[in-house]
This record gives structure tokens, C-alpha cells and sequence, in this order.
RNA sequence: GUCCCCAUCGUCUAGAGGCCUAGGACACCGCCCUUUCAAGGCGGCAACGCGGGUUCGAAUCCCGUUGGGGACACCA
């Protein structure tokens, strides 16, 4: 792991500067606003890949200063769903650290304290104007579009100051912006410039006095010593200005006195053009994890937009990317969220799962939707793990085991022989036939099932495989597509086998 | 409007000046295998936005342009 020396590309002394790569801590902090967005789990996973891979810590941060925003049971729905992604943390609301707490609406008094000191030490002021008059001066100076503040209140006088506060005018507090260029490294991007004159003098408290995320994501970051933060693109022109606020905590004694270095990530599109929002279908991992998406699969799949393990592979477990991630490797570019390929890495996953592992993930889905009783019988678990490896290459998701294996499960007396099973009428004799071969057979084998049939309906018949166990196919599992047949019909026995044909020819005698 | 970011097949990407007649994957199409559906195998379709430069040589470096995206909240 030596730095490269390509002339664009960075060097592994860029990411790291100084530090020792178990020094490195970053963190995922959202916000408890309910359910997890697949792009923010993006995030999660290219943070928490980056400290694994350097040994170093990952935090986890709840931003819930919109007290609007937060939803009931949203930190525990977090929780469980970072569990269940296997995105461990080391520090957290649920996992004590130096750094405690780690849920922001409990760090008032630090956020307190800090603001009192910035605005002692003239880093940060207080603003009078209203967002009518801040508009309203803007318009007059002939300027069209949103813009910032203009800096009114920046130079009051402490007179003016309590002027305004004794005549009971609310106050908003604003982060004072020096001229000149603010510049940093970002460790996706390369280097990026804004001037000052760009970057607005930002509010950092409510005038209800309750500080907002500009505040305390970057002083908490500087109390939590965070070394590196990988975020989203759509917070690269908000990075400027962070910038300038951890340079004021420095001087104020808060923190680490160092900043971060920063990695903005690609954004992660939708539909169209636009960025996947919490109202696009698929945007929620909720969703994710009701189809039955393995975390592996899941996971596997958004580490491929924008960053790449090798040219010529895109299946690979946690522990290879943890082993493989670089930073600078990530693309800058933004990248389309596309269900069929995520369905296909979470279909290859499920074909490298151990069959016995593969039951046990299947199990909760089939009990779910009644397959198998809740707690599952012993026989039902027996045969579902026969059932495994017939379905195990046939599954994008752990859900659709559901519709490929409730035949196995049901009495013979529940199988509906759907409309589109395609038996008609003309089968009667093949199912006569199929009856007739199978009646006898001892044992009642897979091999000895497909000779048996083969014999009667392809030989004797003359029909084509298609046509000869079409008809038997819908008999047994009242289904056009179904798990391979003789093995099926293995599984179920012959007493079942044998209802169910016999309860078809019903079907079909009732039919006409 | 201003600032910032981005630009290779339909999509995700590989590409680090000559290994490029541009590689892989998903999707799509065809064939093979085959008891359905899959899986698997083989093959096909399909991309460097445009214009200038630098260079013996540019997908790659530079400039411009066009196009897309983001930000400019008392949201996060």
C-alpha cells in the first residue's frame, strides 16, 4: 500500500496526512426522520469500509436538531437497520465512547457553550434582519435568484446590538465569513476552490436560541475527532463554509483544532436525471429488506456506484471490499441506481449462500407469509431443506422463495391450478397415463419418477418433454413454472403426488 | 441569476499518454444445454458529447464549449 505516482492521482499520504491509519475515525450521522434512504446507506458503507480497511473507528451520530423532522421509533429503526446491514460502530447512541453523547439533542449545553464563545471571540454575530428584509434589500440592489446574506448586521455595534435586543427584536446567530479563498483537498474530487465572497455568512442558531446542523455537525465532528469526512456531493458547497467553522473553533479551543479532510461522494440518481429522493420507489432499505435482499447483496451493490474492486469482477463480499477500499479510487461522477442489476448481485449472492444458510435466511419469509407455521415444524424444516437447493439458483431474493415453494407445504386439497398453468382439457389422458406409471413405483425416487413418466408419456405417448410434464407440473404444484419436477414430486411423496393428479383430472372434468 | 461539481456502451464501470481494433457487469437479442423457470456455456448489439490545443502518439493532460447535476433555508 505505497503511494501512487500517478501525477492526478492522490497519494495515500493525502488521505492520510500524518495520522496512523488506526488513528482514523469516521462517522454516519442521520438524522431520525424514519426510514433509511439507500443512498444514505451508500454513505454509511463507504465510511464504514474506510475505517475498517485502515483500522480505525466509525462512529455513529444522531442528528435530530430538527425536533419537526424526528419521527417516533426512528433511532431504533436505525439501529436495527445498520444491524441488520452489518455495518458495525464502535461509538454510538447504543455503544458508550470518549465522546459521549452521541445524540445531539443531548449535547445542549456543549453547543451552548461553544456559541457563546464564538460570539465572544467575534467569529460569530448576532442578526437582526428578517428573511423579508435580507429578500427585500437583495431585490433592491437589482440582483435576481437566491443569494445569501448580505452582512447587514455584521458590523453592529454593541449598542446597536442591545438596542435591538431590548426592544425585543429576535435574534438569529451568523457565522461571520472572512474574505479570501477557502480551498481544500477533496479526496475524490482533487482540489477545490470557492472565494469567500460566494460563501454566505451563515445562521448557526435559531432565534429560539436552538442551534442548527451548520453548528453542530461540524463541532461535534471537532469534539469527536473525526479525521475524514465522506459525505454526499450535494454538501460539497456547504464544505467552505465548515471550513471556516473549524477554523474558528480552533481558535477558540474547541476540539482537535484540526479539519477533516473531505471525500464527497457521487450522488446517487434515480429515475431520469434526478437525484433518488426518499419518495422514489426503491429509495427505502425497508423495502430492501422485505423482499428479502441479503445485506451481502444489497451491499455488494451500492459499493458499485461509483467504486469499482477490479475491471473485470463485480461480486465480492464485505470482508474483499474492507480488504480493497481506497478513497481515491471512487468516482466523482453520479451514478443511477438500477433495481435489475441490484437484483441480479443480490441473486449471485444468494447461489454462493450455504444451502443451510440459505434455509435459515428463507425460514422468516415463509413463516411470514404462512408457508410454514410459526414456530415451523420440525418435518417442515426437514423437507424445506431438501426444498433449498432446488430453489437456490432460481431466487433474485430471499422473498420469492414464497411463491417457488408453498406447493411443497400446502394439502393437497389447497392446490389451485392457476389459469395460466396452462392445462387444458387435452391432458386428461397424459395425466391418466402419468397416474397409471407412478401408481406402482417402489421406491418413489426422483430417478425413478423420471424414467416411470418418460416411459409412459414421451415413449408411449409420443409427446414432446414440453407437452408430457407441462400437464403433471400443473397437477403437482397447480403452477405453469415450478421447481424441477421429479424432485417436486419426490418431496411430496407418492400418496400426495398421486392426489394431487387425481384432484387435476377433477379440475378438468368440472372444466368441461 | 451566482458559485461549485460532473462527462466512456441504455445503465454501473475499467482505463493512470503507446498495452485500446476501448475491457467487464446488468439489461436486451440469438444459439447450446434442458422436465417448466432459472442457472451455466457460447455469440451478438452497444460508448470515449463537441471544438481547439500539448505530444511522435490523447478516452487519458490543458483550454473552451455544450449538456447534466448540486448549492445558494431560522432543513439535514
Amino acid at each position: 500500500m505505497t503511494g501512487s505516482d500517478h501525477p492526478t492521482l492522490l497519494t495515500e499520504a493525502d488521505v492520510l496526512g500524518d495520522l496512523d491509519p488506526t488513528d482514523v475515525r469516521v462517522r454516519f450521522p442521520p438524522s431520525p426522520t424514519g426510514n433509511l434512504h439507500v443512498g444514505n446507506v451508500r454513505s454509511a458503507l463507504f465510511n464504514w469500509a474506510f475505517a475498517r480497511h485502515y483500522g480505525g473507528s466509525f462512529v455513529l451520530r444522531i442528528e435530530d436538531t430538527d425536533t419537526a423532522r424526528n419521527t417516533e421509533g426512528s433511532l431504533e429503526g436505525l439501529i436495527a437497520a445498520l444491524s441488520w446491514l452489518g455495518l458495525d460502530w464502535d461509538e454510538g447512541p447504543d455503544k458508550d465512547g470518549p465522546h459521549s453523547p452521541y445524540i445531539q439533542s443531548q449535547r445542549s449545553d456543549i453547543y451552548a457553550d461553544v456559541v457563546a464563545k464564538l460570539l465572544a471571540g467575534g467569529q460569530a454575530y448576532k442578526c437582526f434582519c428578517t428573511r423579508e428584509e435580507i429578500d427585500a434589500r437583495q431585490q433592491a440592489r437589482g440582483k435576481s435568484g437566491p443569494s445569501g446574506y448580505d452582512g447587514f448586521c455584521r458590523d453592529l455595534t454593541a449598542e446597536q446590538v442591545a438596542a435591538q435586543e431590548s426592544a425585543g427584536v429576535p435574534a438569529v446567530i451568523r457565522m461571520r465569513i472572512p474574505d479570501g479563498p477557502i480551498d481544500f483537498l477533496d479526496l475524490v474530487r482533487g482540489p477545490v476552490q470557492f472565494d469567500a465572497e460566494h460563501v454566505p455568512d451563515y445562521v448557526i442558531v435559531r432565534a429560539d436560541g436552538s442551534p442548527l446542523y451548520t453548528l453542530v455537525n461540524p463541532v461535534d465532528d471537532a469534539l469527536m475527532e473525526i479525521t475524514h469526512v465522506l459525505r454526499g456531493e450535494d454538501l460539497l458547497s456547504s464544505t467552505p463554509r465548515q471550513i471556516v467553522l473549524y477554523a474558528a473553533l480552533a481558535q477558540i479551543g474547541v476540539g482537535s483544532g484540526r479539519t477533516p479532510k473531505f471525500g464527497h461522494l457521487p450522488t446517487v440518481l434515480g429515475d431520469g436525471n434526478r437525484r433518488l429522493s426518499k419518495r422514489d420507489k426503491g429509495s427505502g432499505l425497508q423495502e430492501y429488506q422485505q423482499a428479502g435482499y441479503l445485506p451481502a447483496g444489497l451491499l455488494n451493490y451500492l459499493a458499485l456506484l461509483g467504486w469499482a474492486i477490479a475491471d473485470d469482477r463485480d461480486v465480492f463480499s464485505m470482508d474483499e471490499m474492507v480488504q480493497a477500499f481506497d478513497i481515491r479510487r471512487v468516482n466523482a461522477n453520479p451514478a443511477r441506481f438500477d433495481p435489475k442489476k441490484c437484483e441480479a448481485i443480490n441473486a449471485a449472492h444468494i447461489r454462493l449462500l450455504d444451502p443451510v444458510e440459505l434455509t435459515t435466511r428463507m425460514t422468516p419469509y415463509l413463516t411470514d407469509a404462512g408457508v410454514l407455521s410459526e414456530p415451523p415444524k420440525p418435518e417442515q424444516i426437514e423437507l424445506l431443506e431438501k426444498a433449498t437447493p432446488l430453489v437456490q439458483e432460481r431466487m433474485n431474493t430471499l422473498g420469492e422463495s414464497v411463491a417457488l415453494l408453498d406447493f411443497l407445504f400446502l394439502d393437497d386439497d389447497q392446490i389451485k391450478i392457476a389459469d395460466d398453468a396452462g392445462l387444458k382439457s387435452d391432458a386428461l389422458p397424459v395425466l391418466d397415463a402419468a397416474e397409471a406409471a407412478i401408481t406402482e413405483l417402489d421406491p418413489f425416487d426422483r430417478d425413478q419418477i423420471e424414467a416411470a413418466l418418460r416411459a409412459a408419456l414421451v415413449d408411449e405417448l409420443g409427446l414432446k418433454p414440453r407437452k408430457a410434464f407441462g400437464p403433471v407440473r400443473a397437477a403437482i404444484s397447480g403452477k405453469r413454472i415450478s421447481p424441477p419436477l421429479f424432485e417436486s414430486m419426490e418431496l411430496l411423496g407418492k400418496e400426495s403426488s398421486l392426489n394431487r393428479i387425481a384432484r387435476a383430472k377433477a379440475h378438468l372434468g368440472a372444466q368441461g
